[in-house]
DNA sequence: TTATGGAATATGTAACTACATAATATTGTC
DNA sequence: GACAATATTATGTAGTTACATATTCCATAA
């Protein structure tokens, strides 16, 4: 009698994935439908399709309703960036975190944030400047626009205890969040309150947050040199 | 009579995200079973499955077998970064790419490249460093090490006419990638290749990739300041 | 008190069915 | 031949059932 076998989806998604790699399936190349290969492979369509959508995902092939999967060609590097909370990664490592609010002023955006923001006219804002140390040393120095449409209550919490970047992630979840990453020669401004030459290399994140369409904060996060974003992509 | 009314894992999605947004449930906090929210939502187990599988992997709650779901309390920013193939993405501006193989050497990894491929001993590899053009300008140096163990056939390549990154891209698919970004202030060397001025900040994006445990290659690309790294997250 | 070894349990997932949806393909009309 | 309306089709997904698996919890033994 035949045995039933349970098969993992992993299974089935490494081993259309190695078709792929062995050029059964070449860039272009048009897989076959869901439903012959669950017959080819003894499976259900659901797992067929459990494991396509991870292929998908990981940037593998392209599936479009009624048009099929085709394998991609210009697969490139897809990978998952985690960009912790400063505080916790720093503490992360072991070290000793500290904050320190530099300014804090109520004004109208400027053309470029009013861009940033996808909005026509300036809006009114708050505009905070702030350090983040580590073991006493500056780590981080962010650049901050929020929203006061959005986000009125900010002008009621005390930022020079608790940072802006903490008090928005536990009390105003976004749904859309922009990220460029760039490195930059630090300004002369950037460099005083980093402690670092004028003109050193470092890191730059700029990040805009959105909940249903309205802006709520654009950051400019400078970091030392020393700093490093990484990350690992292993299938599952 | 009661209207079945199919409900979509995005709402469900959106309705328990809406209420981790609301604090009813607040970080460090867990979340009902499943099999309650199915039937409170009034849906399928399948459904809060598929919609807390996309919470999860989007960091904003942590599930563990037996333990529940808990919202988490150390979200960062999570970002899917997409680093195309260098040709491809300078094409897709509509600019003219062009590549130049600067050198290419049989060589003993050193040692900093046998740590990073994980080896106990040096290996044999190709070191092979190239120059992407964009309008017949530098744009990206990359300076890469190929693993001849595990990609023998890479010596038989025309490595003048293809760049060894299509080419591997399409004939070694890996199953792990490792990628560190972070600013750096130009070597000479660096600066010479990419006409740029010594000193001048550039990003580096450094990448390792694997199949199977076994190393494939390890490549350190430099680009040009104009050069930005950008995500955008949007709840599907 | 500390191991340890087995229940209990919440999430993970495979199979199946039925229907939804988005594209494409086809047909009909002018 | 151009265009719009319609049929077709491959993927997407909800619901159901059944079982798998990883942990936690608890009872028992050392």
């Amino acid at each position: 009698m035949n045995t039933p076998h349970r098969q993992s989806w992993i299974d089935i998604r490494d081993r259309i994935h190695g078709r792929i790699l062995d050029t059964t399936y070449r860039p272009h190349d048009k897989l076959p439908r869901d439903e012959d290969l669950a017959e080819e492979f003894g499976c259900a369509r659901t797992t067929i399709h459990r494991a396509m959508r991870s292929l998908a995902e990981s940037g593998i092939v392209e599936r479009r309703r009624k048009g099929g999967t085709t394998v991609r060609a210009d697969r490139g590097t897809r990978a998952t960036l985690d960009i912790p909370v400063t505080r916790l990664e720093v503490e992360g490592r072991g070290d000793t975190y500290s904050y320190r609010l530099l300014s804090r002023k109520r004004t109208k955006s400027t053309a470029s944030i009013t861009n940033t923001f996808g909005l026509s006219r300036p809006q009114e804002t708050l505009r905070v400047t702030a350090l983040h140390l580590s073991n006493a040393r500056p780590y981080t120095f962010e650049d901050r626009w929020i929203s006061l449409k959005t986000v009125p209550e900010i002008t009621e919490v005390d930022l020079a205890q608790e940072s802006a970047n903490e008090w928005l992630v536990c009390n105003r979840p976004y749904d859309r969040c922009d990220v460029e990453i760039f490195a930059n020669a630090c300004s002369a401004a950037d460099a005083a309150r980093l402690k670092l030459a004028v003109g050193t290399a470092v890191l730059v994140i700029e990040r805009t947050t959105w909940i249903g369409g309205a802006p709520i904060t654009h950051v400019r996060a400078v970091s030392v040199p020393s700093y490093r974003l990484s990350a690992s992509t292993i299938a599952k």
